[in-house]
DNA sequence: CATGAATGAGTGTTCATTCAT
DNA sequence: AATGAATGAACACTCATTCAT
């Protein structure tokens, strides 16, 4: 066999393993049995257990991380959220292909490994850096409320999409209802986010 | 000494140890070595590995379910903004007064064993199951937006509380600042689940 | 069972073992088994297959080293040629006592390890270096030719001790004849190195 | 490829790699990646690794008891320690020239399997007995001393060729100064195991 | 002749748990 | 109650060898 699919072969064995049974508990036996290969060639594709589980993460947190485009507010470009939605219908759209997967990230890669659980760590920290300072930019250009805390604002947001991505990933045939799904969480955030709407007429600063 | 004490020292050092190495790089020998007692003595107070650990988390989680109290909505209660907050504050107590455990309880409790990650996951189930049926009720009530949809809003909720707590938990000296960081947080996501405000005209104080 | 008594009850099997088998065909399994104790055990007592047979082999190399005595030339000492021998003497009394050991030593102790090989190495250059200084300082007592090369000689005289003792120490019931043994062979190299006999004239037998 | 120089290809890059790491920690994996060639290529040369490696030291052991003459003492013979320096002359052009597979003779072949340890103590134990029936004839000859016990010379003297030999091939240029060194290491033997000299009186050179 | 993917028996090591003292 | 020596099932990983192409 093609030592690329063989190699695919095992990474799917190992995906379905490592979403079923978590790190500690999957064993190598069950990653080749399932492969139907012999416990040798395993090794011929992969370093050990640690990397191939390795491997399958950092795999996903580069899609993600890949398909996640810096929102553009220059003249001409699509309206900022139409941005924030589709950076979020890429990533939705990912988690529910690689269900097993998001299953994995989600629920079994701490505690492996110092080294691993500091590129996890890192990984949130990332995306909660970045969303903070999209968030400063928003309100330096009067689109989000002055007073909002960025870093406290960030993790809400981050929080948020993170539970909510994991139960419809979760979701059989969840995908069908993913464009409005993302427009009503979108609501629930930034409805709150917004500056303060120019309200109808007359109006003292609606206090929060 | 008294078994009382023993069992208390015991689950001490296991809370430590648990939440530097994790689950699974904890080892027995790690926590006789900090109880400062002989590896049989473990064997007197608890059954066993998992059981201590699942203890641990048992009595977090039960803590964290006993403190919620239901909103009352009726004449004579409390603002039900001021209720939620209380209750806020309370878990918020407890898992910073608890940072170790609590630390435990979101990096490295699942994976475990199949009992364990039902149980966890029953927990948040819980938890959202409870929300969305306040979510509900708000909507009875005309404090919510009759359109958004409660489950979805209810994960988006305990997304957004789950990963705020943890970071807070996790920051030394934050309980200080502890209430004015729930209201803000509330308010990014209830200005964005409340029922439309009226626009423009008469208006008596909706507050929050 | 004490925990002295049951390392030396390992240390006894390996010894069989690694002397039987050498260090590559045997298993922790052999050594179990001999010792009669479970697996676990064994890694109770010892870090490792590698470890407990570097144990035993520093073991008798300190002995060894131990055991030699730096030749005293005042007056008033022994003669030389008895402190010499008193050290093979001793040398070899260790060996034949230890002739399992000393069989591991010599047949199966090099190609285990780089840091092995090395230890082992630098056990044998020391105890050239040793002897050829010894050499050197019989050259300026006149008591050995002038025109040796004291590292060659050196070498000659490691080589023929060793394969001496080392066929001495597998010949069961050697031990008795030692003492004329060790006359025969320093004669063998002793005659070779002295200085030339005075010829000629009067004398009575200066021999060895 | 010539099978003839493919083969020896192999063998070449087989000395090398088990020179430098002994037999167990070199592999096949390494022979071949020197070599050049597929992993099955190997197999079909040699029929693995022990075969390969025995091949190896075979050749060297048949090399050296070939180049060892018988000495003769009729007359006409050119004296018996010209023919014995002869002797080991080759015997040191020989390991000078394969100084590689000397290192893994000298350190690495025991402990690899009963049948080549066998074979290994069974060319020592040639050696030893064919300078063991020499030094009877020298006895006899009244060459040598009477009372010189045959088996245990043998063995100083194998020992003593031997170590010196192995430090020899292992110094790089040694091969200068191969004549002297002979010399001076026979006059460390002979001179101690020479009949004793007919003393005081009456002198005419006994020749050597 | 050559290849290199595949094999699987064998090995060292770990660690939660037990139980005689 | 307390101890700590002993246990052994479980596991990851290696590598010489084979064989279909």
């Amino acid at each position: 066999m093609k030592p690329k699919l063989r190699r695919e072969q095992i990474l799917r064995a190992a995906t379905t393993v490592f979403a079923a049974k978590g790190y500690h508990r999957a064993s190598i036996t069950d990653i080749i049995e399932r492969s139907g290969i012999a416990r040798g060639t395993f090794y011929l594709y992969f370093d050990g257990k640690r990397e191939i589980f390795s491997e399958l993460v950092d795999v996903l947190l580069a899609r993600i991380i890949n398909c996640m485009k810096r929102v553009e507010l220059g003249p001409g470009s699509p309206p900022w959220t139409d941005q924030i939605k589709a950076n979020m219908l890429r990533i939705a759209t990912i988690l529910i292909e690689e269900s097993e997967l998001t299953r994995i990230l989600y629920n079994h890669a701490p505690g492996l490994d110092e080294d691993f659980d500091k590129k996890l760590r890192e990984f949130y920290e990332s995306l909660t850096h970045r969303t903070a300072d999209a968030l400063r930019l928003g309100q330096e250009m009067g689109l989000l409320r002055k007073n909002l805390d960025p870093v406290l604002a960030a993790h809400h947001l981050v929080g948020s999409v993170r539970e909510v991505m994991y139960h419809f990933s979760a979701t059989p045939g969840a995908g069908a209802k993913l464009s409005p799904m993302i427009d009503e969480l979108m609501s629930y955030s930034t409805l709150g986010l917004l500056a303060p709407r120019p309200p109808a007429k007359a109006k003292k600063t609606k206090k929060r």
